[in-house]
RNA sequence: GCCCCCGUCGUCUAGUGGCCCAGGACGCAGCCCUUUCAAGGCUGAGAUCGCCGGUUCGAAUCCGGCCGGGGGUACCA
């Protein structure tokens, strides 16, 4: 063994820091479209460099919990086909994976700051930090903390403690000087450290501000990279001095774009549905979304748009995450879909879109809901829409206005002939297949001197009770001699009796 | 207000000093195919590269200023 040829090899492997990323939300809302972009960048990050990708929860803000948030994020990834090799449900050598369960650690840190004079407890009440605010807007000040408890003696503290006075911690920023990070996709990035106000680390309730806790749970589960949206760009220097107060190596920073609603502000439930659920619900593949997502914010390089998730992974690179916050474009992401729609086969188009369909539709074979689907492949830009176009295969009664069957120069005489020639037809035929069905009814058409917009469309409304359908002898194939001879003769009827 | 980030067709973007009077995709328009609607094919409209100055023989690309948009400025994340 310890003669193993690879000994070295993994070895030096090991001594490379392997990637390690996370994603960080808060249980606070339903997954949302953004989050998913962040958590799709990071987890091609880690697959692409044989990182390991962590999910951590962010549940320190004990009002806003929503219970049942984390089981809809991991029911999301599930359903876009990812994974995470840490985190809930599935642990790992780096836990508690629940912020909530790490206080002793952030108190730990806490004091340490504390007693090395990098943070100091404040006994402002949240009624005079208002009044402060808004004192400083009158004034046309910069609102931050005016840092009334950074001076207190000792004594002063000791009282109030035992006073049973609330208190929060704040961390100590320096007074002058400046603070630069260097992120990835944004280059440097420098803040004099007079704008940073001394912001909260350990809130009154004893849980700590996503600042600190963030930070010292990337630290202890040792995250080389943090991939991030770019409205944390303005709390990045506050994390710099917190991780110099703490002796720590920062992990190196990538700040994302963000999605944008049509506005250009950020995306949210303003805009319309942004939650994953919504776009599952309203038949968006995950395959096309992820592909969607893919491209927003980060781009080849090259004209490819149609990329496997193996592709993304691959290819995808920091260095070409683009800069600018991208709108979302919901007609983009339909076409994205329908490409997806049309590279299906048969058998996994009708079984992926059966749950679209109503119960009627529930009735049907795979064979005869393959059939079906298979003449809307080309039509769907989601699978939700699926139901409303193929209604008139699954009802008994088609409800339109008796006009629609009357073409352009057709008399209503002419059209009650043509619809009962066609249903003596459709009785009468060998064959009900579709090449039997056009050559028979082109003749026909030639027969009645109409033409075959004219007779087709008839027969079209009359048949499916639209005007926009799937090739007419194709759909009648499927819908099958019966039930169309069923409506032809009730499109007969009911254009007789309006006589 | 202050601080930070960003600024190429309507939208997503390619572009890192000459290959660009700017390329691709979505969307839009027209044509072809065609029994309708799609899909597909072709064509087209669409960006004085936010503006102004500078550097340079030459700038979308480098520099400065300005303007515009966004984000932050919480005991939210």
């Amino acid at each position: 063994m310890i003669n193993d040829p690879t000994r070295s090899t993994q070895h030096s492997a090991l001594s490379t820091p392997a990637v390690r990323v996370r994603i960080a939300p808060s249980p606070t809302g339903l997954p949302h479209i953004g989050t998913f972009r962040t958590f799709l960048f990071n987890w091609l990050f880690a697959r692409q460099k044989g990182g390991a990708f962590v999910i951590r929860i962010e549940d320190t803000d004990r009002a806003r919990l929503i219970p049942g948030a984390i089981e809809a994020l991991t029911e999301a990834v599930r359903w876009f086909g990812l994974d995470w090799d840490e985190g809930p449900e599935v642990g790992g050598p780096y836990g508690p994976y629940l912020q909530s369960e790490r206080l002793p650690t952030y108190h730990e840190q806490v004091e340490r700051l504390v007693r090395d004079g990098r943070a100091y407890r404040c006994y402002c009440t949240p009624e005079r930090l208002d009044a402060l605010r808004a004192e400083q807007q009158a004034r046309k000040e910069p609102p931050g903390y005016d840092r009334l408890c950074r001076d207190l003696t000792d004594i002063e503290r000791a009282r109030r403690d035992a006073a049973g006075e609330p208190s929060v911690v704040r961390f100590a920023v320096p007074l002058d000087g400046s603070t630069t990070f260097q992120d990835l996709i944004h280059g440097d990035v420098t803040w004099e450290n007079r704008v940073l106000d001394d912001f909260v680390i350990l809130k009154s309730d004893g849980y700590p501000t996503y600042h600190l806790a963030h930070l010292v749970d990337d630290h202890v589960m040792e995250i080389t990279h943090v991939l991030r949206g770019d409205e944390w760009i303005s709390s990045t220097p506050r994390h710099m001095l917190l991780y110099e107060a703490l002796g720590w190596v920062p992990p190196i920073f990538a700040h994302l774009p963000a999605i944008l609603g049509p506005d250009r502000k950020k995306l949210s439930k303003r805009h319309g549905p942004t939650g994953i659920a919504a776009f599952q619900e309203a038949g968006y593949l995950p395959e096309a979304l992820l592909n969607y997502l893919g491209l927003c914010g980060w781009s080849p390089g090259t004209d490819q748009e149609i990329f496997s998730l193996k592709e993304l992974v691959e290819q995808f690179s920091l260095e070409r995450v683009n800069q600018t916050g991208a709108i979302f474009d919901h007609a983009k992401l339909d076409w994205f879909n329908g490409v997806y729609i049309r590279a299906m086969g048969p058998q996994e188009l009708a079984v992926r879109l059966r749950p679209f369909l109503g119960e009627t539709a529930g009735m049907l074979d795979d064979d005869a809901l393959m059939a079906i689907s298979g003449l809307f492949q080309d039509r769907l830009k989601t699978l939700g829409e699926a139901r409303e176009l193929m209604d008139f295969f699954f009802v008994d009664r088609l409800e339109y206005q008796a006009a629609m069957l009357i073409q352009k120069g057709m008399t209503v005489a002419q059209t009650i002939e043509g619809l009962r020639r066609s249903a003596v037809l459709a009785a009468e035929i060998a064959s009900f297949d579709p090449e039997a069905l056009e050559s028979a009814y082109r003749v026909l058409t030639d027969e009645l001197g109409l033409k075959p917009l004219q007779l087709f469309m008839s027969i079209r409304v009359a048949s499916t009770g639209m005007t926009a359908t799937p090739p007419l002898f194709a759909t009648m194939a499927v819908l099958g001699r019966e039930r169309c001879l069923r409506r032809l003769t009730a499109a007969v009827e009911r254009l007789s009796g309006s006589m």
